[in-house]
RNA sequence: GCCAGAGUGGCGGAACUGGUAUACGCGCAGGACUUAAAAUCCUGUGGUUGAAUAAACCUUGUGGGUUCGAGUCCCACCUCUGGCACCA
């Protein structure tokens, strides 16, 4: 009998001579042939110790698919992958263990990578780094140096999470929704501490014109410009009655300004703190009052401010603002629902447009106005919120803006308001400037030095190099960077040292912090003692260039800058020692040569990976490269051009898999009881690409019943073997017309498939052809007619499934049909669109469908012919007799009779 | 509240620029093989009425509209999922 249908007795056959014979390393190319190329990229993972999710594979199979498919069709593919290693949870997860990261990571990555090659992808493995690698983080930090020369840098107190009780900073994702730490229970709070900012702000615009040429799924694009909130409006001067003062607000709604009866300022703003230091002050400021709201104010947490149900909160300053419009008085008051680092700082109250104004104006009892009609053309005045009108509508109570329509009264009074020198147009962007320092362990340090003596002496790095000469950026808060100084570059990479107690530290501080041998140093201006940055960077470091170093990577070596060995071996700190200047090429020279060799892979034209990734990572990552090609170190502008998000595979219950619920799927299971490719198969079948599934055995047991059928369909037909064939008369083997056209349609819907990454359907359409070649080989068999496909036919479809099941289809490749070279390297099969020569066209009667003819292909176009053929139709006969109709036909398509 | 996505058989889902709704898979029912079970194969399978493989009607979250014709387009609403949220 044919042989059994046993993935294990070859998947790990093949996946060592795929490896032996280079199957699918990256090939070379040039800047001819570049056209041609192909960087299929998936968002490359987390290796955390559990190994891999059976999520992870839904993904990476589509990318795979997408690979294999492009080289079949002859283009040079680049398909790697990589470890995205630093950051929090390998930290946690290694303090829990009791053990360094340092140490933990790499076995977790063997075990990826293991499981990645049992489930066939075909990755380009020379290129695989992790972004803990030396050689590969010299470079994050060499990009953090050139990012801080161009003044994309600075440091500035900002608060952290911590721990009163752990003692300990925390990251975002370690306290939960009601403001608790989530391993302790306790309250968490914040922390000012110095911290390295990116001025991502600067790019703005840029990343909001950026997204134009993209093609992502729309959501995405809308959470991106969502992100970037960017929003126009104008800043409005108020003179404060009694003082020098003048507060800015900032306003999109000018429209209503003749409205305004009140002004309120964030706790944190400047005008408040002069009131609390005394420099200004009018008979009806309560100093104290203030300083304690101030303080409360500033005690509680963001979540904590919301978990008082936004009840309105405020006191008085004591003083009043000037509206220029009208001469009104608008008492100027503190309140915590104002933002500091949102507009100004300071907001104007127009409690007739704008609800939450108007619970503030009623708490405080203040006055009311309608400048703008109702809904229904209202003009009375506003007592309750539900009357309180934010839309766009007809101005009234305004003076010369009487009259006008939202729009046009805006810039009406902006142009005013400019002309008399009360206010100044003004774009905000709900985006913030970006912290990027972290007090943690295990990330990349950053490679900065501190020199009090020559911060003292106010000598900032832009005094010391001569080479920046035209500062694309000017640095605002260069008064804050005195005395900081990038390491040299001789003495990249800053190792991270490996040491016993990382363990957040109750300071806040970095635990590097405490190593007395890494923080001692020299300053690079002066030669003094200096300090060194102990922060590290965020686990976005990593990925925000790692696609850029894909196409140059090269684990056999030829990759680093300056030979390590040469280097004395690492002292206690852990990092080299330096080598003199002459000893090392410029690594700006070694970085455009990469660019210059292999840049042409660039950009990343598919990327694939969840849609959690939505702003942070797909934003950090394409400021970077603004960046990079504003300072002329890379040529693209946009890192990825296609990206598809894939969807959640949740447990069988429809929650998330977890160890806690006992729900979770493993891989390994998996391939050892159905094989890698039913695995994969299953992941593409069970729903479209970006939609999110539940795992289904069932499912997965029926496309492994596709893959057995397969299997015996080619043993049937083709083996060697004469006990396994089924045999035919040699004048019986020709080919069957039909189910040859049919599997020519099924390659063309495959191909178009894949490339919209519609799996689902290709296989669906793979199902139905192998369907339908059954029943003519059983049809063929039982009454000795016309047997199924010739060989050449059969590799055919062979080939479109290779793709998908690739262990399967080479096996049989190889091992029935007797081929030489894989599968895998063969070229993707041709087919031409056949048009049917007969076509079946349905017949409607009164748009209800009454049955369906059969047309030969030159009567198409005939509509006279088409309308005998219908009325031919019994039932259709039936329908029309001795009625008046009309017909309407649509070529090819369909033939509707309306009966008048 | 705002932004985005989605509602189709018993279930996962299919349907090109509006043109035979329910492809493919699962499940279920009946049958074959077997001492029996599993596996495998064959047949059937949206709903209602019906003896029916006769016929008719209904059906893509709800209610309207446009059209010869709507799952697909337009308007209003409901539900679910994800993200953000006192954003001036």
């Amino acid at each position: 009998m044919i042989a059994k249908y046993q993935p294990s007795h070859f998947e790990k056959k093949w996946i060592e001579v795929w490896e032996k014979d280079k199957v699918y390393q990256t090939p070379q190319i040039t800047n001819k042939n570049k056209k041609n190329k192909i960087y299929v990229l998936d968002m490359f993972p987390y290796p955390s110790a559990a190994g891999l999710h059976v999520g992870h594979p839904r993904g990476y199979t589509a990318s795979d698919i997408l690979a294999r498919y492009y080289r079949m069709n002859g283009w040079a593919v680049l398909h790697p992958m990589g470890w995205d290693a630093f950051g929090l949870p390998a930290e946690n997860a290694a303090i829990k263990a009791k053990k360094n990261p340092l140490d933990m990571v790499p076995k977790n990555i063997a075990n990826f990578r293991r499981q990645m090659k049992m489930l066939g992808f075909s990755y380009d493995w020379q290129r695989e780094f992790s972004t803990t690698d030396p050689e590969y983080y010299q470079w994050t930090q060499w990009l953090f140096i050139q990012f801080f020369k161009m003044g994309l840098l600075y440091k500035k107190n900002a608060p952290i999470n911590f721990c009163p009780f752990c003692k300990t900073g925390l990251a975002e994702e370690e306290v939960l929704a009601d403001g608790t730490h989530e391993r302790c229970g306790n309250k968490i709070t914040k922390k000012e501490l110095p911290q390295w900012i990116f001025a991502i702000t600067q790019y703005a615009d840029k990343l909001l014109e950026g997204l134009k040429g993209l093609d992502w799924p729309e959501g995405i694009l809308a959470m991106q410009r969502n992100w970037i909130g960017k929003k126009e409006g104008i800043n409005i001067n108020y003179k404060v009655k009694n003082s020098n003062e003048i507060i800015t607000c900032f306003t999109t709604r000018p429209d209503t300004n003749f409205g305004a009866t009140f002004i309120v300022l964030a706790p944190e703003h400047e005008f408040v703190k002069k009131i609390i230091k005394g420099e200004i002050k009018s008979k009806k400021t309560d100093v104290e009052k203030i300083k304690k709201y101030v303080e409360e104010a500033k005690a509680k947490t963001e979540i904590e401010r919301e978990a008082e149900g936004r009840k309105k909160t405020g006191i008085f300053t004591g003083f009043y603002a000037v509206n220029n419009l009208n001469g009104r008085l608008l008492p100027v008051y503190i309140s915590d629902f104002v933002l500091m680092n949102f507009g100004t700082g300071a907001v104007v109250g127009v409690p007739g447009h704008d609800k939450r104004d108007f619970e503030f104006a009623k708490k405080f009892g203040l006055e009311v106005i309608r400048v703008v009609k109702g809904k229904n053309g209202e003009t009375g005045p506003i007592a309750k919120i539900e009357d309180v009108y934010e839309e766009d509508g007809e101005i009234i109570n305004s003076e010369f803006l009487n009259g006008s329509k939202t729009k046009e009264a805006i810039l009406k009074i902006i142009d005013y308001l400019e002309k008399k020198g009360w206010g100044k147009r003004a774009v905000i962007y709900h985006l913030r400037d970006w912290i990027f320092s972290r007090q943690r362990y295990w990330g990349e340090p950053i490679p900065m030095i501190y020199c009090e003596s020559c911060a003292k002496k106010k000598i900032s790095y832009w005094d010391t190099d001569e080479k920046i000469k035209n500062l694309k950026f000017k640095n605002k808060n260069l008064e804050k960077l005195f005395g900081w100084f990038p390491i040299k570059e001789q003495e990249l990479p800053l190792k991270l040292p490996y040491i016993k107690s990382y363990q957040p530290t109750e300071t806040g501080e970095s635990p590097l912090s405490k190593v007395a041998s890494f923080v001692k140093t020299t300053c690079p201006n002066c030669g003094g003692p200096a300090k060194r940055e102990t922060d590290t960077m965020p686990n976005w470091a990593g990925s925000c260039w790692y696609f850029l170093a894909f196409p140059w990577w090269n684990k056999e070596g030829n990759f680093r800058h300056h030979d390590f060995s040469t280097a004395s071996p690492p002292q206690s700190g852990g990092f080299p020692k330096r080598l003199s200047q002459n000893q090392v090429a410029p690594l700006i020279e070694n970085w455009q040569s990469k660019i210059k060799n292999s840049g042409h892979w660039l950009p990343v034209d598919w990327y694939l990976g969840g849609a959690e990734h939505a702003v942070l990572h797909l934003l950090y990552a394409r400021f970077w490269i603004k960046a990079l090609y504003d300072i002329g170190l890379i040529n693209i502008k946009e890192p990825f051009l296609r990206l598809r998000n894939v969807g959640m595979v949740l447990a069988e219950d429809h929650r998330k898999m977890s160890k806690s619920f006992g729900n979770v799927i493993n891989p390994d299971e998996v391939v050892a009881e159905y094989g890698a490719d039913a695995l994969r198969m299953y992941e593409m079948f069970i729903a479209p690409f970006s939609q999110e599934i539940s795992w289904s055995t069932k499912t997965l047991q029926g496309v492994y019943r596709f893959l057995k059928r397969v299997w015996e369909m080619y043993y049937k037909n083709y083996s060697s073997d004469k006990a396994e064939r089924v045999s035919f008369k040699p004048s019986l083997r020709l080919n069957n017309k039909t189910l040859i056209d049919k599997l020519n349609k099924t390659i063309i819907k495959v191909g178009k498939d894949i490339q919209h990454i519609k799996m689902n359907t290709a296989i669906a359409a793979m199902m139905k052809f192998l369907n339908e070649w059954e029943s003519a080989f059983a049809k063929a068999s039982a009454d000795k007619s016309i047997p199924s496909l010739s060989k050449e036919n059969a590799k055919k479809f062979l080939q479109i499934l290779a793709p998908f099941a690739p262990f399967l289809t080479e096996e049989i490749w190889r091992e029935v049909l007797g081929e030489k070279t894989s599968i895998h390297l063969s070229s993707w099969p041709k087919a031409e669109e056949v048009e049917d020569e007969e076509i079946v066209i349905p017949v409607q009667v009164n748009g209800k469908l009454r049955g369906t003819i059969k047309v030969e292909r030159r009567t198409y176009n005939v509509k006279r012919e088409i309308e005998k053929i219908a009325l031919e139709n019994e039932k259709v006969k039936k329908y029309l007799q001795g009625k008046k109709y009309k017909m309407i036909y649509v070529e090819g398509k369909i033939v509707n009779f309306i009966i008048i």
